[in-house]
DNA sequence: TTGAAAGCGCTACCAT
DNA sequence: ATGGTAGCGCTTTCAA
């Protein structure tokens, strides 16, 4: 498509460049007819002046961090505390550095945004939300020198990332409910895993299984289920677990936001929590806090912070280590206490 | 502060323009000599390109929609639920065009910002979240030819806004509580109004006002209390209410947030809801729904979506009036009915 | 493999 | 008030 210019609108106007651009910044020095009658060229014409080319000659930098994430994250509580991280840092540093927010709803689209951003020099530097990268896409960046760290914990990775250990996070809380004394628990997770990639659930569930193994509970897969990570999900699926010969006898979920789905399904059947089922879900938001939900800390907002302030750390040229993030803690509330009957 | 250029290093290194663009980009054909000694030099003078002229001669166009808000605003569920309807619409369009966000924490950064936007010709189009602007300001994007639309609602506003009236909202909760029977109705709302000119809680109070007004109700400014918009002030503030010696029967809060702060209060404290004390939030975020709470729905996610399309079809030249956003709807579970004695 | 030079699309200055 | 022109800092030909 060959871009309509400030040239074509010149002599479409029959006027000379320097009224085009005149007009366009709103000029003083031109007369009224000169200036309808450029206007009526780029109308015509359907002009749209070029903004980096606008810029070039202005000398007005303009600076961003991108942070690339996955549209249905924009759902998460986590994208809003992180990004809230983020924006604390970017503050902080005023350096002058804006946030541009990508969103990728498929490996095939991170890909080419990935592409995008590369090849319009789009960022100083870029936090990659979740996502994982292949060696290829991890080189294309180093290769275009954008400096990146990734939000999220790093389990295998050869890059920075600033997260905490989810493998982790799924282990204390299900050894919390071993301790306590329960052999029927179920996991309530995502399936974001298939589609694109993300290995958060899968994660959990790797330390969920480790803390069975100890505690020498046989995996029952009927307890493990996967949903599309909302409220409504979680309660539905909680109705499921009921309907079970032997229903858990605590339920560990993916979010505080599936607990609280959870929560009511078990108080819509009657089930009382936690004498009957104990509940533990993730994130600690204050929905917890209303709920009185027993949860798992990440530190949403903390990883947020120290990833955009080591990323801006990168960019200045450092060549330092990433900081630690506290590892993920276990909140102790009101959803858990030992079952009823012990049972095998 | 003169800054280095390609020229300066070329000069450095003693070898041509041409050169060291070939060692930025990774060409092949630059011999491994050279290209250490434009390294070298690169990192001397501390060298970082400037990424709008290496945009110029590529071509690669880099268009954004900037979003500009406050960043307390970020701890809000209101936020996520709006970029999410805006970046959906942004998504659909397949413009290719990004989001930038901006953040501003006060009066006079917001002004600051918007001068940046300006000046560097930041943005293709503008969504102006909650925070209001003087004709200056008006003035000064239509100059620039920047389209905006604010996200929020239009109340004596002389430009396009899409959000829901909050002035009816608060209308229509309180009166559903005066319509219950209630007389003694506290309303806890937030102060940012006075550090950043939001008028959210200003005008959902004003409705309030106008319900209490309607039923013939006295106003008690003991029970109307502002804070900082948290679970814990409204947890506190609620507590507080309970030591007057009339308490309320019925209290409207800002949040669904703020609403569970106060149910969390009210349980804390032995005074049962909705038998002692109906509660009423605002948003309808799954919260309510896991709470069952009574709340006024004000479709975020949607004006996103919509106050999105709408400046899409701004920048694409349209000259037609904003889309409407339905209007702001009272959601009724179980955290209303009457006051147990009709008081006066 | 390298240097020189011609743009990229626009702004802003210098004449007129 | 207007047209011509010299850049803005970089990429990418074209020769050598």
């Amino acid at each position: 498509m060959g871009r309509v210019t400030i040239k074509d609108v010149a002599r479409h106007a029959g006027v000379g460049l320097g009224t085009v651009s005149r007009v366009m910044n709103n000029h003083p020095r031109v007369s009224p007819e000169t200036r309808e009658r450029v206007l009526k060229a780029i109308r015509e014409l359907g002009f749209r002046p070029n903004a980096t080319a606008r810029r070039l000659p202005r000398k007005t930098e303009l600076r961003y961090i991108g942070v690339i994430t996955h549209p249905f994250l924009l759902n998460y509580h986590s994208i809003s505390e992180r990004l809230r991280g983020v924006q604390t840092a970017l503050s902080a540093s005023d350096q002058g550095l804006d946030l541009a927010l990508f969103s990728a709803s498929s490996a095939a689209h991170f890909d080419s945004q990935l592409h995008h951003i590369v090849q319009a020099n789009a960022v100083e530097g870029l936090l990659i939300v979740d996502f994982d990268m292949s060696d290829d896409q991890v080189q294309r960046l180093r290769q275009a020198r954008i400096p990146f760290v990734g939000l999220n914990h790093l389990r295998g990775r050869s890059w920075p990332c600033i997260g905490t250990d989810n493998e982790y996070g799924g282990y204390v809380a299900t050894r919390y409910l071993t301790e306590l004394g329960h052999r029927r628990i179920a996991y309530i997770g995502d399936n974001m895993v298939d589609e694109y990639g993300f290995s958060t659930s899968q994660e959990r569930y790797i330390g969920y299984k480790r803390a069975l193994t100890e505690a020498q509970i046989h995996l029952n897969t009927r307890y493990v289920r996967l949903g599309d990570h909302s409220y409504r999900m979680a309660y539905d699926i909680t109705q499921e677990l009921l309907q079970l010969a032997q229903p858990p006898t605590a339920i560990f979920a993916m979010s505080d936001l599936q607990a609280a789905g959870i929560i009511a399904a078990l108080r819509a059947a009657d089930v009382h929590v936690p004498a009957d089922v104990s509940v533990i879900g993730y994130d600690d938001t204050e929905l917890a806090m209303a709920l009185g939900l027993t949860t798992i800390c990440q530190h949403l907002e903390q990883s947020g912070r120290l990833a955009a302030g080591y990323l801006l750390a990168l960019i200045a040229g450092a060549d330092t280590p990433p900081p630690t993030l506290p590892n993920s803690q276990l909140i102790v509330r009101q959803t858990t206490q030992p079952p009823k009957h012990r049972l095998s």
